[in-house]
DNA sequence: CGGAAGATTGATCAGTTTCAAGCTCCGTGG
DNA sequence: CCACGGAGCTTGAAACTGATCAATCTTCCG
């Protein structure tokens, strides 16, 4: 119980509760654990609640009849997914799988709809994280149709040398992932790659790359681009 | 301000809420109409509250740098848009554009925010409605990724009928903004109509389509197809 | 009636996927 | 310790989808 309590604080759904809040929902969260691979709901499954994960990397996505994968979001520690079942009530909206060994907190629907009810106040952090991802898909739609795979690419590339503010970055997921994230399939994105490696714009050794000319990444992203 | 109450309850942002409630709101909405093509706000436009639409119908889209532009959502008489950026506070995510002769209902941020503050329940249905947006996202970020342009629009098509429960459907927008919504341009949204009139799925005679054979649209967004 | 915007059709082309064949890396088992 | 084997990654050639450019046709208002 002590445990669930220590994550909650760095949950972004849950930030700035009081204390007794928090109480609250280390109460009714359940700690869980799933090995890489392993799935933890399907698209379609009922949902029982949602869930926040405590460490590891969760990948959500939806899949084609023939079998292709477009992930939707990979969520890392203090994120949360499924929350949309709590409100709509059907089933969720796509499957969720551990990218890595990874453990979460499952918070019932109904447990957690009653706490609500009775608090104000996590509702309009809820809200704010749900505006959040919104933004975020509006975001990936865009990316999904007006750009094409180089430009995702390259604004991917941006993204992650922003948040370590380094030259050199990690992929921190296998390239077949990162491929279906980009909404391709790992050859076009080796290709690519490639020719980014060619033109100079980047030095890529397996899953390390740096960045060699950041201004020639951004305009990949901006206008109708060749890439020679 | 009587015309605005009756508007509300209408409205499934506000669905199941309580007299004073709605006296509460009516307190705070002001209408607003636009012409046909008026801007209503523009990407990155500050927040300053959010939007339903009584009337007519709002177009919500993204546009490249190029001017092509990818419609997120219609949204039509009940539905709400912009409340994002109530929560964020940070600039719109998208732009806003009256398609119809448009009349909406406009709340201010702070106003709403602090009325939301008093009323759970009031959150609670905000909360279902960002759901049902996110799950809606969800499905078109599938559809563009993993369909290709035939699937899409049999899927729409279908859908259009479904809601009607009729044969012949009318589209409720121009051809070149269902290409738009669909993620393609007019060209190709023609060509497809032509075939799809050639495969005997359809009988298409300018906004009014006839659906002639259900099961055969169905297939089309199933499986990896292939139109003759 | 005229004209402009929208819709269709054709030809061409770039980007992406598909299919197929090597390659590299790494863990496993002999 | 090394060889084997497999998964993931890379590369090549061909097919395909959808976009672009351009021209024509339709529609529908003023």
């Amino acid at each position: 119980m002590a445990d669930v309590a220590g994550h909650l604080a760095g949950i972004s759904l849950f930030r700035g509760l009081l204390r007794a809040q928090y109480e609250e929902l280390s109460r009714i969260g359940v700690k869980r654990s799933f090995r890489k691979g392993e799935r933890i709901f399907s698209e379609g499954d009922e949902g029982t609640g949602f869930y926040v994960v405590c460490g590891g990397r969760v990948k959500i996505f939806k899949v084609s009849t023939e079998g292709k994968e477009q992930i939707l979001h990979l969520c890392g520690p203090g994120e949360s997914f499924g929350e949309v079942s709590v409100f709509t009530g059907q089933g969720f909206p796509a499957d969720a799988v551990a990218a890595l060994p990874s453990t979460v907190l499952f918070f019932p629907r109904v447990a957690f709809s009653s706490l609500i009810r009775q608090d104000p106040a996590l509702a309009l952090n809820m809200m704010a994280q749900l505006s959040k991802r919104l933004r975020q898909f509006a975001g990936l739609i865009e990316d999904l149709s007006l750009k094409e795979v180089p430009g995702r690419l390259a604004k991917y590339l941006l993204y992650l040398s922003g948040r370590d503010g380094d030259e050199t970055v990690d992929l921190d997921v296998s390239k077949g992932q990162l491929a279906a994230l980009l909404g391709t399939i790992p050859e076009t994105l080796s290709r690519i790659l490639a020719k980014l490696n060619r033109l100079g714009l980047i030095c890529s050794r397996g899953a390390q790359i740096r960045i060699l000319d950041r201004r020639g990444l951004e305009e990949i992203g901006l206008e109708g681009k060749r890439l020679p």
